[in-house]
DNA sequence: CGCCAGGTGGGAT
DNA sequence: ATCCCACATGGC
């Protein structure tokens, strides 16, 4: 398949589940309740609960919640971001200050909670560095890598959604759908379907920010892993055009 | 009860 | 390189 005919396809793609789900404003930040917002105005990035972060505290937390959602709703590591909020947990220092034992304990709800104290004390030592939240110069996808606890999606979401760095964060469901409309087998890198995005889409930020978030909201409300095809707004599905093809991907049990 | 959730690191092959 | 597994809570 042409890189062409790739960027055909994910741009059909962005555009039905646009129109489907409407704009998701990520990266959701739980100011009151910690739910998500819904309804969300496109042309108020800087009102309700979410905003584009601009300040080293709105930075942190925003790095704070893409360790707590590894492999974990986000409703759970919602709650757990909640309680370092209110422990006054705002910046690389705060978390640093505080023993670990403390820490796992505050992002219990988060699971894995050890291993995600670890990884926050990993996160908040390298973005205590002065100048490191300030956003004039964005961390380097490798120093962030070199982290304990921090992979390939992780730093690329600290990149995207922290610091508007134009990369596309691909995810579990990131590959399930483009297994489902036929652009990947399944068995390919992050990084060979990040390049997918990265060679066929023009590198902006706001596009892909919403990109990935609509994947993750389609893939909860219909590409699921028993998928639900009633009223799937995706066109060029292997599902809705060839059923029989249904069970390529090992985790997709056969439909009915 | 089992499966899943916006992964990652470590160890074995 | 590529599997395999531990990590672990909370919702359905």
């Amino acid at each position: 398949m042409s890189s062409g005919s790739v960027g055909v396809r994910l741009r059909a793609l962005h555009r039905q589940l646009l129109a489907a789900y409407g704009p998701q404003g990520w990266w959701p930040v739980p100011r009151d309740g910690g739910s998500p917002r819904r309804g969300f105005d496109p042309a108020g990035y800087h009102s309700g609960d979410y905003r584009t972060p601009r300040t080293p505290a709105d930075r942190f937390e925003v790095i704070m919640g893409a360790v707590l959602t590894q492999n974990t709703a986000w409703t759970n590591a919602s709650a757990a971001l909640k309680a370092l909020l209110a422990a006054r947990v705002r910046r690389p220092a705060d978390a640093l200050a505080l023993p670990l034992r403390r820490v796992a304990r505050l992002v219990r709800s988060s699971g894995s909670f050890n291993q995600k104290a670890k990884k926050l004390r990993s996160v908040a030592k390298y973005f205590s560095l002065p100048g490191s939240l300030s956003g004039s110069l964005p961390p380097s996808r490798e120093a962030l890598l070199a982290l304990w606890g921090i992979g390939p999606e992780t730093a690329d979401s600290i990149l995207l959604y922290a610091f508007q760095v134009p990369v596309f964060v691909v995810d579990a469901y990131t590959r399930r759908i483009l297994v489902r409309i036929g652009l990947i087998q399944g068995r390919e890198t992050y990084d060979e379907i990040q390049s997918l995005f990265h060679a066929s889409l023009s590198p902006d930020s706001a596009m892909f920010n919403e990109f990935h978030a609509l994947i993750v909201e389609h893939a909860k409300a219909h590409c699921r892993s028993r998928p639900v095809c009633d009223g799937c707004p995706v066109t060029r599905c292997l599902y809705r055009d060839r059923p029989e093809t249904a069970g390529q991907h090992p985790r997709t049990p056969p439909l009915p």
